[in-house]
DNA sequence: AGCATTCGGGACCAATCGGTTCCAATCACA
DNA sequence: TGTGATTGGAACCGATTGGTCCCGAATGCT
C-alpha cells in the first residue's frame, strides 16, 4: 500500500555527500542540499529526519565508499607495503592536480563538527580509526614490529594534514613536496630494517 | 579633543583571538565577540570595521605572537636542528596534555573559512610559509642541502595534520605516537647524514 | 473503488545571523 | 564652558538559518 518513494535513497546520499564534501557540515544550508539531492524540503526531513542525522548517514556511506577503498589498497597482499603506501598519497596529488580542493569529508568533519558534537566525532575518528589499521597493515610489511603502530600514526596525521591543506586553493606545490620527503623518508626507514 | 577610547584595542584584539581560537571564524558569533572582548556593537564596529576585518586583525595578530615565537624556536642558532624541531612537537603535545584542544587557529582558519575566501586563504598561507621556512633553516644543519625544502614541507604537513587532530578530543594517544614516530624518522634521517 | 502514503511546492515558524542606527551619558581638550 | 568623539545599551534591520506544516496531485496495494 502507499505510494513507493519516487527517489532512490541511496542516491540521494551520494548526492548529499557531494554537497557536503564540497561546502563542510556548517557551511551546507539546507537550500544547498536540497538543490543538489533534487529534493524538497518535505521529502528530505521525511526520508532523513535531520540535517545532523543526513550527515551522519552520509558518514557512514563516505566510510563504506572512500575509507573502505583506501583500507582495501593499504591492505592488498599482492603489493608491496610501500606501493600500497603511495598509491594512497599519489591519488591524493593526483586529485589535487586535477583541481579536485575538496579534501577528504572525514578530516573536514574532524576540523570542523567532531569539536563541538561528540557523535560526529566519535563517528570520524571510528573511519580514521580504521585507516589507522590499514597503515599499520602496510607497514607490517616494511618497518620492524615494534614500530609500525608509530609509523602509523605518522601517516595518518600526514593524511590529514595533505587533506586539510587540499582545500586551500594554493597548497599543490606544498601537497607534492611532502609527499617527496615521505618518500624519502620511506629510502631511508627501509635501508635501516 | 574627544573622549578617548576605554579600551585598550590590542587587548581587545586578543580576547578576540581567544573567541575566534576557541570557536573557529565561522562559528564565532556576534554576541559570543562582544561577550569574550568585553566590549557592545556599537564600540566593536567602530573600532574593527567588520567581523572578517576583526578576524585578519586577529590573524595578524597571531602571526606576530605564535608564529613568531615558533620562527624564533626554529632559527634559534644555539640549538641543534632537531632540538629545535621537536621543541616545536613538545610544545604541541604539552598544550594537548594539558588539555588544550584549541590547535591553532592558522590551522583552523586553513580547514575553515581558508576555502572560500581568498583574503584569509592569502593570509593565512603567508603565515604558514613563514613556518615552512623556519623549518627549513632548522633542516639546513641535519639534512642534505638538496633535502631541506622537501622534508620541512612534510614537518609543515604534520603540524597542520596534528594541530588539526588536535580539535577532536580524543586524540592525545595518536597525537602522542605520531610524534614518537617523527622522532624515530628523525634518528634514521640522521645516521645516513 | 478506496485507502494510504508519497510526491512537489510553498507557506510559515522562531531563532539567529551580521550589521546599522539612535540614544543619553561620559569625558577630554581647547 | 562648550564642542566633539566614544561610551554602554537597546532597538532595529533584512537575510538566512534549520525545521514544521499543509496542500492538491500522483500512485500503488487491497
Amino acid at each position: 500500500m502507499a505510494r513507493p518513494r519516487e527517489f532512490d535513497t541511496d542516491i540521494a546520499l551520494e548526492k548529499a555527500m557531494g554537497v557536503f564534501w564540497e561546502h563542510g557540515y556548517a557551511d551546507a544550508s539546507l537550500p544547498d542540499l536540497l538543490k543538489g539531492m533534487n529534493l524538497t524540503r518535505g521529502s528530505l526531513y521525511k526520508a532523513f529526519t535531520d540535517k545532523k542525522t543526513l550527515f551522519l548517514k552520509v558518514l557512514s556511506t563516505y566510510d563504506e565508499q572512500a575509507v573502505s577503498q583506501a583500507v582495501a589498497i593499504l591492505t592488498d597482499p599482492d603489493q608491496d607495503g610501500w606501493t600500497r603506501i603511495f598509491t594512497i598519497f599519489d591519488m591524493i596529488l593526483e586529485a589535487v592536480e586535477a583541481g579536485d580542493h575538496r579534501g577528504c569529508l572525514l578530516c573536514s568533519a574532524i576540523a570542523g563538527p567532531a569539536s563541538y558534537d561528540q557523535e560526529i566525532e566519535a563517528f570520524a575518528t571510528k573511519s580514521l580509526d580504521r585507516m589507522l589499521l590499514a597503515f599499520e597493515e602496510a607497514l607490517k610489511t616494511v618497518v620492524p614490529a615494534g614500530e609500525t603502530n608509530a609509523f602509523a600514526n605518522l601517516l595518518v596525521t600526514q593524511y590529514v594534514g595533505l587533506r586539510i591543506m587540499t582545500r586551500a586553493n594554493g597548497s599543490k606545490c606544498k601537497i607534492q613536496n611532502s609527499i617527496v620527503a615521505l618518500k624519502k623518508m620511506a629510502k631511508r626507514v627501509d635501508q635501516k630494517n
